[in-house]
RNA sequence: GUGGCUAUAGUUUAGCGGUUAGAACACUGGGUUGUGGUCCCAGAAAUGAGGGUUCGAUUCCCUCUAGCCACCCCA
């Protein structure tokens, strides 16, 4: 009775002290909050269930092709990333978490995961397993330290996939295939980029062409002056660069593919055959050359589809959307057959892919993809008096064991409260046990969307369940 | 890392040099007994942080922080 009051007073004692904070994030507390880093996220509830939904499907679709699932330390060698991903690279050189350990060590956390797994696979012997080639999946978080934006942040997840110990073509459009499909699977259409980008020797002749090319002068100042930059730097990312005037200027260059070795093109041209095979819609796109220096040959990207008609004329709110989609690419990756060796194993060809989850996520949200409703409980356990209430708590043990998906908040004791719960989480039955069910061994079965409800003896209750629940 | 835009309850937001800073959704309590949704009533809850300018700042200016957008890069 005098809780209320009193309750108010207290409330407004607080409300003073808050009033001379300055955190808006402490309820009527004065103490000063610390808040999450730039760039990280944490993940509600509510999302957590699309997160799960991603990471299942993962699960089961490559495990059902035979990728076994491994994990990899969050840190690693600095020098591990310099090796592999590249020295010159931008995540490598601008956006790696690095810090020198106590014993002297440069560590960094990961920025990438095929590093990784690549020295996991040499470390291990690998390519001593039974089974070959071998195929595994990695999904975890990864960390580069860039400036924030919508599916970019500093900690973002990935699953990955990696063959190793396979050259022929078909690894390569298997993992094209199933990147598609297990998109397509999730409710997100993308479209496929492919492009081979021959062996080493193959680009450097290209490279020279290239520059070649763009020494004449007409041609050369189109570029922008990033690009011109670039063409010293890191030549072959001039091919994707966004800029309109390079752009026009790329228009009469030799192309990439042209210039690739007799055996690389037949596995490319192998690669498209089994793509068409498969009934996989991809756009060669001879432009698409990717920034890490491990990849050779088969190169490919997943895109967010935008418009059916992409190949038509573009008005102004298609272009709109090309930008958006543009920013985010839903995942990539490529042949690396030189990687394992360069870093100390066998000589080893293999082929793997990255899909960012956050990015699929935000994906499936734009779209509207309809969250799973797997979880969904089916029945609330209600219960009336303490007595009841331990044969409730009983009751719901059992119905786990059963299998049945129910809730329950034995916290809450009035049962206005708990048929809102039942209500708000969709529940289509509640179950009442009060003092009197008790008594008579009964159980009161609440149809919640009639709002029906009849007694059935304990007995009986889990048959009149199912007939119902059918 | 460079450039731009933004910042009001948990969320979406209204407002503006002087307001009790308004609402919606969500939340809590109530509309007498052991019964949810709809409805009605009530309650709690916000100007990101720090400095200026001003009699007075949520509003104008600066700095910081964070988010978003473009570039860079990438998933």
């Amino acid at each position: 009775m005098g809780r209320k009051p009193k309750n108010q007073s207290a409330n407004n004692a607080y409300q003073k002290h808050s009033k001379n904070t300055q955190d808006k994030n402490v309820f009527h507390s004065k103490v000063k909050m610390i808040s999450r880093l730039r760039g990280m996220r944490d993940i509600l509830p509510e999302e957590y269930v699309r997160w799960d939904e991603v990471i299942n499907q993962a699960r089961e679709l490559f495990k059902y092709y035979g990728f076994l699932e491994t994990d990899i330390p969050v840190l690693e060698s600095q020098s591990l990333y310099e090796k592999s991903t590249g020295k010159q690279t931008d995540v490598v050189s601008k956006e790696m978490f690095t810090f020198i350990d106590k014993d002297g060590d440069k560590v960094a956390l990961r920025p990438e995961a095929t590093p990784g797994v690549v020295r996991s696979y040499i470390e291990h012997g690998m390519f001593n397993r039974t089974f070959q080639p071998v195929k595994l999946l990695w999904i975890g978080n990864l960390f580069r330290r860039e400036k924030p934006q919508l599916g970019r942040n500093r900690q973002f997840s990935q699953i990955n996939v990696e063959i190793f110990g396979e050259a022929s073509a078909v690894a390569d459009a298997q993992l094209i295939m199933l990147g598609y499909q297990f998109l397509k699977e999730l409710g997100v259409t993308t479209q496929v980029q492919v492009n081979s980008i021959g062996d080493s020797l193959d680009r450097e002749e290209y490279v020279k062409k290239l520059i070649m090319y763009f020494r004449d002068r007409k041609i050369r100042a189109k570029l922008s002056v990033d690009d011109k930059k670039r063409l010293m730097k890191n030549p072959l990312r001039v091919l994707d660069s966004k800029d309109e005037g390079t752009q026009s200027a790329l228009e009469g260059a030799p192309q990439l593919i042209d210039n690739i070795n007799d055996e690389a093109r037949n596995h490319f041209i192998k690669v498209l055959e089994y793509l068409d095979e498969f009934d996989i819609p991809y756009i060669l796109n001879p432009f698409l050359v990717r920034g890490l220096d491990y990849y050779n040959r088969t190169v490919f990207e997943f895109w967010p589809m935008r418009g059916a008609n992409s190949g038509q004329n573009a008005d102004s709110a298609e272009s709109v959307e090309e930008a958006i989609s543009r920013q985010s690419a839903l995942g990539g990756g490529g042949r690396y057959d030189g990687l394992v060796e360069f870093m100390g194993g066998r000589p080893t060809p293999a082929c793997g892919f990255a899909l960012g989850i956050d990015r699929i996520i935000n994906r499936m949200k734009e779209e509207n993809v309809p969250m799973s409703s797997a979880g969904q409980p089916d029945i609330f356990v209600a219960q009336l008096g303490e007595a009841a209430k331990r044969q409730a708590m009983t009751f719901f043990e059992e119905l786990r064991k059963k299998g049945y998906k129910a809730q329950q908040n034995f916290v809450k004791d009035s049962l206005k409260a708990q048929l809102e719960m039942a209500h708000k989480i969709g529940a289509k039955l509640t179950l009442i046990i009060g003092q009197q069910e008790l008594v008579d061994k009964t159980v009161i079965i609440r149809d919640m969307e009639s709002g029906m409800q009849e007694v059935y003896a304990f007995s009986r209750v889990f048959e009149e369940i199912d007939k119902r629940l059918k």
